[in-house]
DNA sequence: ATGGCTATGTAGCATAGA
């Protein structure tokens, strides 16, 4: 099974991307953050006119989940237990016996600010609700834009970052301590090339200047890790016109 | 150099992203 990861910054504008990448990548599952689209207005039939069935939990303007498969899926689930919410950034379902779940972890803005306390929380409340799904079941996928770049090698200038927000000891801690609930970094299972990145600002040329971090992720429960056979970021997307300024995040692994 | 760029909501800028 392949299930990839995108946060494709408005769907709206993204749309047509999306589906010339479906059509070549042919994912099982891709999971989208930041449609920015409220359901009334998301494309559905464009998607399914692709060959993807789609769930999704939307609002206007900011935020934003969805998931698309080529199976159907069941199941759905668009909150975090214990955590009243108005932002969307979870939803989760089950494909083709593989629980799915979908993040756009919060950016934080700054250490310092309410944002920052929010993310932390926001954490902590997924960290249990994970936990769960973990234990009813085995065979569990957790992907999105976390936000969190987990060391120094996701991180083009490491000192420049050091104790800044997406870099910081908390937020690695909090990413860490999702990993030691069961789940496996699927990027770190295989060999790497160095400088690889998920995201790039759109200002001062950073993605010709190979200045990134990588902050959105692919996490796999041990049953699923231990059949993992790739994990690949395509950079193709962020040279198109008009692009994301994040790029899609595929891991290929043994569903049964 | 606390700038730089993009998207949204809404009609000249404010907010947010990371």
């Amino acid at each position: 099974m392949r299930v990839a990861t995108w946060n494709v910054n408005s769907l709206k504008v993204r749309l047509p991307q999306v589906l010339a990448w479906l059509e070549t990548q042919q994912p099982d599952v891709l999971c989208l953050q930041e449609t920015k689209l409220e359901d009334a207005k998301f494309p559905a039939e464009d998607i399914r006119a692709a060959g993807y069935h789609v769930l999704f939990s939307g609002q206007k303007t900011y935020n934003g989940v969805a998931i698309l498969s080529k199976e159907p899926a069941t199941g759905a689930q668009a909150a975090l237990p214990g955590f009243d919410d108005p932002q969307k950034r979870v939803l989760a379902a089950t494909v083709a016996g593989v629980r799915v779940v979908c993040l756009y972890v919060p950016n934080g803005q700054s250490i310092d600010s309410d944002k920052y306390r929010y993310k932390l929380e926001w954490l902590q409340h997924t960290q249990r609700w994970l936990a769960g799904e973990l234990a009813a079941n085995d065979r569990l996928v957790v992907v999105g834009d976390f936000n969190i770049a987990p060391d120094d090698r996701d991180v083009h200038d490491p000192k420049a970052w050091e104790g800044q927000v997406l870099c910081s000891a908390p937020e690695r801690a909090a990413f860490q301590q999702l990993l030691a609930g069961g789940l496996e970094d699927s990027f770190r299972l295989t060999e790497q090339p160095p400088q690889s990145y998920t995201w790039w600002d759109y200002r001062m040329n950073a993605f010709r200047r190979k200045m990134g971090l990588r902050i959105d992720h692919v996490l796999l429960s041990r049953r699923l890790a231990a059949g993992c056979r790739a994990c690949v970021i395509d950079i193709e997307p962020r040279k198109n016109e008009r692009p994301s300024d994040h790029a899609p995040v595929t891991a290929d692994f043994a569903s049964d």
